[in-house]
DNA sequence: GTTCAATCTTTACACACGTAAAAAATTGGG
DNA sequence: CCCAATTTTTTACGTGTGTAAAGATTGAAC
């Protein structure tokens, strides 16, 4: 039993019996039209096949009630944790969501922008790729769009909303800790290609600065060109543990998956970090990476609060979209990030 | 400097003195003009700002160019794994993907099934959720749609294109391995919403009764309504372990998630899976989760092939999308898996 | 039965672009 | 400089739906 196939609502309104512009009324919200009208309606539809086509009904409406949506990498949980905050903010706002993945590659990344400025996108979200992301794609988008960036930015583009974590905050948080309760940490940070990372890192300097100690900052030379964060950090520590360094000190890592692969250098060389060897070694991280209560040993970090980015990211841009003209300078917001106190440190 | 914004190919067509016939021709390919027109009409796009309507464009077209994509959950690297195996098979071949992830949710997922209707993507390829997806929603979209089902599929679906990994062989795999070298494993399974892990709890069964084992299964119960992989793992072992049970089997998961989490009950009990004890505990998983190689111990696991899914599945639906019909049954490929030995089994 | 308001149908135009056909203009070669 | 071939312009219609305006119909209250 295959119901027949209707392509157009001139067709659907022949075969249910109504008027074309009545259907049209009827599918922007069915109480548009009257009761029994509308259940005729209803019932004519149950016996056809018909979707009224996307194209044609977005072309003449002035808002698409769409965002898009550019995420760097897909293969990170903290991306995609970031994502369902904001496809969730997004939909209790009745607002769809068109995902695009820039695969680190900048001609992806602009190629995306691109399909969202013919698509007619209300606005955009993009949470760049680090220092690689051409910044003229960003001032085309913004010069079209409402557009505000997530999770990082480059400090040249300081004319854009942004919405992000405080990381001197979130920073002093753990470093504070770790010099409280132990001996200072240093600092595994990463190639100056994630601005997130160097952030921490500066905040991490001021931080011991301010603490009165002094700052030490490691692993930021590039081992590979495509490399991967997790196989960084065991490199990385794992060259300083063969010398015998570092293996009775904190280590505050730039990111969770430069601590998964931190810890498990440690277990390589029979090192166990831990919160209870205050002389010893201990490593604690940072993002609160879903993965972290299961690593051996659970790994302490700093949350970031997804949830609040996510919404607050998807409220900027309703704003800026009812707003019209962007007035007074960019809004900033940053959010709070929490202490999440486990095993390693 | 902001170039005057222009909106339409009409007017364009004035501000370059091209008529609008000859832009539509040179948008579709700059070689279809006269080499000195496309020039002049490049030169000429370079001085405003314009992007041809998406929507405009793609109404007039038969062939949309774009296929949806459906996934269940955002936060499973196994999933964005796949999702990036598709995205770029998809782009080699010039289709430009729209996803959708269902948060696990029918309802979403159905509604993300209208949306792609909406849109006349050229084809849908689907990640099911469990069984809780609405079958329902498959039919409609298989009645107007090319579509194939990827890496997972429910037995009451068996019309379908189905595109994913040979459980049976990949099961077998690790399940022979284990037997080979050391005591014949257990199963940790998980509640019966995942065809996944229920085809390789059935393979297990099958492999250990061919090698003249019992077979044992666990962890097969609902311990939280909205669990999560480690989370079940890791609570299911704990109770096993904490009675001395399973302390010096081999224990293999269903995947890698489940595994990760068998590791952390492991060493919350002072145990250490591992190879070299060949008559003590062990600990494998399925899938090769991207973090198995960072775990302590690195888990043992099967890799499966998702480049080759990602593919498959792709020109699976190309093939689709030309023949117009589908002519002949269902066609089913199943990938190999690829043991991946590590530390833990 | 009349009256008024709500609702529906009819008609027409708009949206931005694809595309076909005929007329006009531009080329290149001799 | 002229002619033929190529390319462009002009003109017109098509895609499926939104929407406005005017006329027709319906339903409820009196």
């Amino acid at each position: 039993m295959t119901k027949p196939k209707i392509n157009t609502m001139e067709e659907l309104s022949a075969a249910i019996g109504v008027s074309r512009p009545t259907l049209s009324r009827y599918f922007q919200s069915p109480d548009n039209v009257r009761g029994s009208t509308s259940e005729k309606i209803r019932l004519g539809l149950e016996q056809v096949e018909y979707v009224p086509n996307f194209f044609a009904t977005r072309m003449n409406r002035k808002t698409s009630g769409m965002i898009g949506v550019i995420i760097p990498y897909l293969n990170d949980l903290f991306f995609t944790k970031l994502l369902e905050a904001i496809e969730i903010a997004a939909m209790e706002e009745g607002l769809s969501v068109m995902t695009k993945c820039s695969h680190s590659d900048p001609v992806i990344e602009a190629r995306a922008v691109e399909t969202f400025m013919q698509m007619n996108v209300d606005g955009a979200l993009v949470v760049p790729l680090g220092n690689q992301s051409d910044r003229a794609t960003y001032s085309r988008l913004q010069a079209r769009l409402p557009f505000v960036m997530v999770d990082s930015r480059p400090e040249t583009m300081p004319d854009v909303d942004y919405v992000g974590t405080n990381h001197i905050q979130s920073t002093g948080l753990i470093t504070e800790y770790l010099c409280r309760v132990g001996a200072p940490p240093v600092f595994l940070g990463m190639p100056r290609v994630n601005f997130n990372a160097v952030e921490r890192e500066n905040a991490y300097l001021k931080w011991m600065h301010q603490l009165g100690f002094e700052g030490e900052v490691i692993g930021t030379e590039l081992l590979h060109e495509d490399w991967f964060y997790e196989a960084h950090g065991e490199a990385v520590l794992d060259q300083y543990f063969s010398r015998g360094k570092y293996t009775d000190r904190s280590i505050l890592c730039a990111n969770d998956r430069l601590g998964i692969g931190a810890l498990r250098a440690a277990s390589q060389h029979g090192l166990t970090p831990g919160r209870q060897n205050e002389g010893g070694l201990r490593i604690a991280g940072h993002d609160d990476y879903p993965l972290c209560p299961f690593t051996t040993p659970a790994l302490t970090t700093v949350a970031q609060d997804f949830s609040a980015i996510g919404k607050a990211s998807v409220f900027k841009l309703i704003q800026l979209m009812s707003a019209g003209v962007q007035e007074g300078p960019p809004e900033i917001q940053l959010m709070e990030g929490i202490l999440k106190l486990r095993e390693s440190a």
